[in-house]
DNA sequence: CAATGTGTTACATACGTATGCATAAGCAAA
DNA sequence: TTTGCTTATGCATACGTATGTAACACATTG
């Protein structure tokens, strides 16, 4: 009675043989009907549950996915950006779907992440989550490489080594945001956020804001761009200090919502209205941004859709199926913080 | 060199048996340090790592904690309430502290969780995270009691079954709450969110509230209890309903922040100034709630140190130690909803 | 009737580790 | 020399499942 029964204890129960049993119980059609549902019945009556780890071991695959998040080591301890929180969300749920189980692990950047489950077996691939360039860690993904490890990452595109990313189209969404505050008659746009290859994300999105602006016959100023981490303090400080400045400016396009939500509380707490004075818009849509005063435009991430790529494009690997690099499109959503 | 290492490699290599490996590996006093360091050199030239698998299921230990996040089913598909987001990254924080892996699992509140990870050994212990009645599955409780699975719980204390749960003082939370609008003068306080056993967690917050008004010789008015679940729209409706009854009201304490965020919605766009024509509170304290404008007034629940004491609870349940339910102080913080 | 095929079951083994027990070597005490 | 003790190692086995192969009964075919 005390210890949990086994394929054996069915075995016994039902009077056929343990290897019997592990077909019936997985609907081979090597066994008999009649069988099957004996074996089946016994199995409920006794509450037998399949031992993960036994199974795993003789099969090699444990129907589970790791997922590393990375945390920015200068960011507050305490709280996980709200874009990555999504992420998770949207990742755990496409897991679920597929029937896998995750694993989450927060890992420092310069830490072994890539010896944790590289080959220990827990899980039968990695999704790699978190911002930064990816040079920083470059021979860790070659390890992973070298020891066919099956993995995926949310970034941009790594350039000569085969690694499947799925990515937002930063260069565009940085494009569109731009255009649109141009579109509302904006002429002096600030960029705050990281424009380094350090933050290859940020610097995209930097980039595409000044094709935007080259493309209305308009020149980039680069006083304009004021460095910033992602964070709601980052912001703040970036736009006070850029308002100390004395640089005139009517728009802001922040890196990432954060920054965004930050710059606006600089910006009223200086006396300025937002949109009237200085229009704001982010980047990345969380959640917060429907929420704040006026209502955040930004571009938004689709981080449903990333999820579920990541993992499709994880679960193709595994399977010993091609999966490619993918790039999705953002979409801009207009709100309050831009004027119209 | 395709197949992984296993430790019969690395004894073959060292001269040794499979189980001095096995010994040296785990700093056994029992192996010479010679042998010892010789071993451990080549398990880090061959790039060994232990089979998680194979040591769980010879150790009976998984040396993993599974987190059961139940749905609000009637809350977006999409959407994770941030409150739980923020309780996920601390029991995130606190397992890895403790060297323990994280599996996360969703499930639907009618579904058979009490099943996934029950005897299957993926997992040492379960915690179960998800407002709601308990009495809506407490029959799956006592399943999981009468299998001896190690599990603690987020919600308010159990009674009749030694359950182990981790909560917040409701109740003083929201005697927190009224007792500060009180004392800023305000009279009529309406409490949106459902005031019903079905959600015991904002009933014991009503109950509070109902408290800190007649310890102030005020009569509680029932008028100015609307129901609303826990979601921004909700708060939004029931705030606008109120509002077209005609009830007189200078005050909203919502049931959590979320509804808190939605009430400030519909206030503001009824003409309504918050906080000076009517003080809005929250509960919860999310991160969104430092971001609304006027910032948000609400009851903290302390997440860091739920998500710890959760995980040491469990963890002192796996090891054979006895563990405690425990109620958590939460704390005011005043910011701008409620004109001081 | 022999040969072949089909459907169902049992047997035996491998997955890789951890550990109780036996063993061997070395040394001190009797 | 014998006994006893310590230290270090090897042997053998168990954890519980999944699966290749063999075995068996029975039906079909030439």
């Amino acid at each position: 009675m005390k210890s949990k029964p086994t394929s054996f204890d069915i075995a016994y129960q039902a009077g056929v043989s343990q290897s019997t049993v592990s077909r019936a119980l997985r609907n081979s059609p090597l066994v008999n009907e009649e069988t099957r549902l004996k074996v089946q019945e016994i199995a409920k009556k006794l509450n037998y549950k399949v031992d993960k780890n036994a199974s795993s071991l003789r099969t090699q695959q444990s129907a589970t996915i790791a997922l590393l998040l990375f945390e920015d080591p200068t960011s507050d301890d305490s709280l996980i950006n709200p874009f990555f929180l999504s992420m998770l969300g949207s990742i755990t749920k496409a897991c679920a779907h597929k029937g896998y189980d995750l694993l989450i692990s927060f890992q420092q950047m310069n830490s072994d992440w890539h010896a944790d489950f590289e080959d220990s077996n827990k899980a039968d691939g990695i999704i790699l989550l978190g911002y930064g360039d990816y040079h920083d860690y470059e021979e860790k993904l070659i390890h992973l490489i070298e020891q066919d490890t099956h993995f995926v990452r949310w970034g941009a595109e790594v350039k000569d080594l085969s690694v499947v990313s799925v990515g937002c189209d930063n260069f565009h969404g940085g494009y569109q945001v731009t255009e649109h505050l141009l579109a509302n008659g904006r002429k002096n746009i600030a960029f705050i956020g990281c424009a380094t290859s350090h933050s290859p994300e940020f610097l995209d999105r930097y980039l595409g804001h000044c094709k935007a602006i080259t493309d209305h016959q308009l020149n980039v100023d680069t006083d304009l761009q004021v460095e910033a981490i992602s964070t709601e303090e980052a912001g703040y400080f970036a736009v006070k200090q850029l308002l100390s400045s004395g640089i005139k400016f009517d728009a802001i396009f922040a890196a990432c919502d954060l920054i965004a939500i930050g710059a606006m509380r600089a910006l009223q707490e200086s006396g300025k209205n937002v949109p009237k004075d200085v229009a704001v818009a982010g980047f990345d849509d969380i959640q917060i941004a429907s929420f704040t005063n006026p209502a955040l435009t930004t571009a938004k991430q689709n981080t449903k859709l990333a999820g579920e790529l990541l993992v499709n494009k994880l679960l193709a690997l595994i399977a010993g199926e091609p999966a490619e690099t993918q790039l999705m499109p953002t979409s801009l959503v207009v709100r309050k913080s831009c004027g119209s």
